[in-house]
DNA sequence: ACTAGTATGTTCATGATTGAACTAATGGAT
DNA sequence: ATCCATTAGTTCAATCATGAACATACTAGT
């Protein structure tokens, strides 16, 4: 072993991979410039779509769902709930739960963002057709869902 | 506008775009465990990646196959070359530029690592066929081009 | 009820990453 | 040769992310 043989840039699909990682890297910096005049994060741009899509979220299912620890989360939330896009209510029934919701703030804020987010996938993904984008989508998802799994 | 047909996430290559970011931490997450014996970071291994491939380079190179910032790299290093896997060489014609390459026990422990993460891609990638597979790394290839230029 | 176990969120110390300001070295124009 | 612009790398402060330890609140079995 240790042979070039044995190499793993030798293996299309670990090549492709690592292309992939790149390009994912790429599209992140592009992505964190353009939203620098918004004065948001990526990070927090995340936790705004996952609260629009799924306001009464706990900080738990939030940080399950953007798969990172629950402490980011808290530390996090401060910054968006001081600068009004985000209300934190505790739940009536468990005490534990801090149910999230974005402001009409949050909401405004995040369509802003979601124009430049979406502007610069077109723009990436049209590098592609409809077809094969679809097909990469379906990969991703099964992916996704096999290391859930595993 | 605001209106539900407008939002992103109605669009497929919006969607199929999320779909790789989430696939793409998913992986991150499990490789960062899976490298956790060999007490090495995924920041460390891409670094030893590249010095692999192209030994001799700058930091500056570096920093820029990476796509981070050149302090990260200024960072970083004195954590490689005192665990003595990494060696820094000062160029003799231009005294500014720091030669970077692995030593042979950098080489050992590269191929440890290499083994664990291309294992760990085989499995992910084996959630579709090679010909699907080539095609994203090829869209993938296509965006980082695309972005370099851009 | 009571206890033991589990779940939610916070705190804290640590390490990663960045960008701006800085030093030192180089190269080119005059 | 001298000056100016550029380049390589470093330093530093600020921000982000993490995991372990913790406090509080719930739940289930007895």
């Amino acid at each position: 072993m240790n042979n070039k043989q044995d190499l793993p840039w030798d293996n299309p699909r670990f090549r492709n991979w690592i292309a992939l990682v790149r390009a994912e890297k790429a599209v992140v910096n592009a992505l964190t410039k353009a939203l620098q005049p918004l004065d948001l994060k990526l990070a927090q741009l995340d936790m705004l779509m996952n609260l629009y899509r799924h306001p009464g979220m706990s900080q738990h299912d939030l940080a399950r769902k953007l798969l990172v620890g629950r402490s980011n989360i808290t530390m996090l939330l401060p910054q968006l709930e001081h600068r009004g896009v985000v209300r934190r209510e505790s739940d009536i029934k468990d005490k534990r739960i801090m149910r999230l919701s974005l402001t009409t703030e949050g909401e405004a804020l995040l369509m802003q963002a979601l124009k430049i987010y979406s502007t610069l996938i077109e723009r990436v993904m049209a590098q592609s057709s409809h077809t094969e984008c679809d097909r990469m989508g379906e990969q991703m998802r099964r992916i996704e869902e096999m290391l859930k799994e595993g």
